[in-house]
DNA sequence: TCCAATATAGAACGTCGTTCTAGACCGTGG
DNA sequence: CCACGGTCTAGAACGACGTTCTATATTGGA
């Protein structure tokens, strides 16, 4: 589950002119992903709409547990890749620009949340992690904060992300994902009122507002601590 | 995998007589988790210990799924057993021992963080979830930030929580968690000097400082933003 | 042209989650 | 005291899955 393999099993120095290739693969299985759900990607609905057979795939890929860890590699990439980095920039603009970016990603591969939660095993992540901390220090945190700041960034953006990205998700196929937010709400409104007073009070506010304003919000919220901490505000 | 039992399946309202009960199964699986890992979790071992059949687990569970998602929700119960409410206090240190007591908690049984973070489907992390959001609503956090302010924390205490607690878990069984920290600084360092410039910095210092101070320090910088948004410090 | 390395297909294996069926246990009403 | 229906349990059986193995095609360099 963890030290998965980064490059693909062999040595991927040279160039090599197969039909089939990682790209290929990881691109068909985030497809079957968005398509599917996570139960709904197996070998041989993968191996079906490559034409070709399990071992072309292992060749790629060290397990399916690899497999899926470079589909949410791919997604964080397309995320990272969509705000480049431009010095000089107002820090917490970008770190913001960065977040929604995340957001709206997640928002298109609802499955890669769960997998992306604290464990920056993957590469990109960890290039997110890496991000979020340069930001932050840029913004003038001191050193002994910067490492938890860019954490506690980046567990909100996936954490949140995630949990909005479900709400929000169409439904599609034979997914798992049902009409998730109108299940949740109405069973927050089912709650014992004493018990969970906070949940039944909020739980209509939620839904009136632009999910990626809230988002944004709750993220200030996190920044205004971190914005004190350091010099600015 | 959403919306599934909260009760078990048939109905539970009369007290029975049975060897077997909800209780049993969960304390098993929690027990087989703890060894074993999730992946270590089957039914024929379940059953093994149980000294029992199939059927009589599916006779109090829907599902696997819904077996670890019971198993997580007694996990989170402790955490909340551990804090009791205790009206008066100051809201941000009652919320600073909560978020300890998750750690802990996390700490003692690793696999149960990445069910957590962001789906509240289970009752008790929504429980968790209220706890906080009461919290940061005495502490005079306005309202329309209230709850992503209490998202922000759960998210902070379950992400990070997570990693710390597999970073500190002894290496236990036949678990797929090994030496989990030093090979991740391990990783770290061997990162492009430039590209992760972040992160190579920090590496070192991580391991440095105890790791539940560490925990809360970050934890703190959420509470700064929060605690200025509302009234106090 | 031949050889080793690279890359692929498909059959086969063992294990898993789950379902099905038969029956044991038990409180209750006749 | 005895059947009877609901509650609960054991084990066999099933189909699907991840994975491995073997055999073979394809290639670039000697």
């Amino acid at each position: 589950m963890f030290g998965m393999s980064i490059q693909p099993s062999p040595a991927r120095s040279e160039r090599r002119r197969n039909t089939l290739s990682l790209d290929v693969v990881l691109t068909e299985a985030v497809a079957i992903l968005d398509e599917h759900g996570e139960r709904g990607l197996t070998f041989r609905r993968l191996t079906e709409g490559l034409g070709t057979g399990p071992g072309g795939v292992y060749w790629y890929v060290q397990d399916k547990a690899d497999l899926i860890n470079l589909a949410c590699d791919r997604v964080v990439a397309n995320a990272l890749d969509a705000v480049p980095e431009q010095p000089g920039e107002e820090p917490m603009a970008v770190l913001r620009g960065l977040a929604l970016a995340v957001f709206d990603e997640l928002d298109r591969h609802p499955w890669a949340g769960p997998h992306l939660t604290s464990n920056p095993g993957q590469q990109n992540t960890l290039r997110l992690l890496d991000r979020f901390g340069r930001l932050v220090t840029e913004a003038g945190l001191p050193a002994d904060q910067q490492f938890y700041a860019a954490s506690a960034v980046l567990n909100y953006v996936v954490g949140v992300g995630t949990q909005m990205a479900r709400a929000l998700s169409r439904v599609v196929g034979d997914t798992d994902r049902e009409d998730y937010l109108a299940a949740a709400v109405a069973r927050w409104e089912e709650l014992d009122e004493q018990e969970f007073a906070f949940v039944r009070r909020v739980a209509g506010t939620v839904r009136e507002h632009d999910d990626r304003e809230q988002f944004t919000a709750g993220l200030d919220l996190l920044l205004v601590g971190i914005g004190r901490a350091g010099g600015r505000a």
